[in-house]
DNA sequence: GCCTTAATGGAATGAAAGTTCCATTAGAAT
DNA sequence: ATTCTAATGGAACTTTCATTCCATTAAGGC
């Protein structure tokens, strides 16, 4: 029901507002890990941050709020893309840099709770969708200069072939929950790109 | 904590037992479409199908428990496939078939759950894989036959094909929480087969 | 350093879900 | 039809989580 309060008067964001934050969302993450999203609740979140339930409740207002601010969070410390080289270098890196956070013990975790939390809460499938949506624009542009140079047919749409290399590995994290490799990785960045030169991501 | 009563002693399936059942598994897949895994308890189930909370509790023990035999029940319903004409047609009518189930408002949303159940219990994520792996390798094998007919690359991994044509349409479903279109299935056939055709499924 | 008030925390309250006890019902065998 | 007992259901009990009230703390302006 509450919004973070942003009122209208004087904010406070210095000492103690951001340490609070910082000490809810870790508490957090912590109990995606353990518990997933389906055990996730106000209440140990409090305790394990050592803040008031109160301050929790207040400026978070549900699981599903602390979900989407985490993602808010992680979105922000993600690094940017370097987009040097060939479109297989950039898409392998790519691929390895997604690898690596769902094999990651903490970040997988943490990752497949916003996903479960996003299938039956409104606000955590906006910020989860937001947040890939923007990734895969980053990249499709890195697809889009690879066609503009020549490495790829006209008219390849950039976004869907970074879809194509991610999406195996997802599908093996949610759906098959076999492990992700990186042998798993340039696999998927293979194929796509095989499948892009044949002209399969051409826009119709 | 009670795993299904199957005692040693005589065992009563009929009638009642099987109506209960029924009824049960009614009540937990209309919970997921409307709550979501997060939001289905033994309560609300016991009460929706006319059932004592008791019950629900002895036979399933956990909201995973119904989750698990929920995705019993829909593998064992499940049709089979018919692997007549090319891999194309094969294919395309397995992407089909997944894409009308993750589209269809009730199917959809009962994979999502499932999905988010196994994210945070060991038995429903059991369930889930075993259904999936029973299934990619059913669908294989329509691959297989089509590289021994040669119409694929010797050598060409059938279970990587059947797993690469379903899984951007888990990828839309989950992640970037897109609409799954039949468009996507066709696109997801074709990028599939043109990157198996160029070799990149053969096995190293 | 002092004051204002945004922000927090502890404790009490209320609602909902999980769990157990025991009487009752209805398959299945005779 | 009768009997035996697996299976079920109602209700009480316990625990846990959500929500609110009000006193306390500390950030930011002076």
């Amino acid at each position: 029901m509450d919004q973070p309060s942003r009122s209208a008067g004087t904010v406070r964001p210095g000492g103690r507002t951001a340490r609070v934050r910082a000490a809810v969302l870790e508490a957090t993450q912590n109990g995606l890990v353990e518990h997933g999203f389906h055990g996730l609740t106000m209440d140990q979140v409090a305790a394990r941050a050592g803040v008031g339930k109160t301050t929790v409740y207040r400026r978070w207002g549900s699981p599903a709020g602390l979900v989407a601010d985490l993602m808010t969070e992680l979105a922000n410390q993600s690094s940017s893309h370097t987009d040097m080289g060939t479109v297989e270098e950039d898409l392998r890196a790519n691929a390895l840099s997604v690898q690596r956070a769902l094999a990651d013990e903490r970040l997988g975790s943490t990752l497949q709770a916003v996903i479960a939390a996003a299938t039956c809460d409104e606000q955590a499938a906006q910020a989860l969708r937001s947040f890939y949506l923007r990734r895969i624009e980053e990249w499709a542009h890195v697809v889009d200069l690879a066609v503009k140079r020549g490495e790829l047919p006209e008219g390849t749409d950039g976004r869907e072939v970074v879809r194509a290399v991610s999406a195996p590995l997802y599908y093996r994290l949610m759906v098959t929950r076999e492990p992700v490799t990186r042998e798993d990785a340039e696999a998927s960045v293979s194929r796509a790109l095989a499948a892009a030169r044949a002209g399969a991501f051409v826009r119709p």
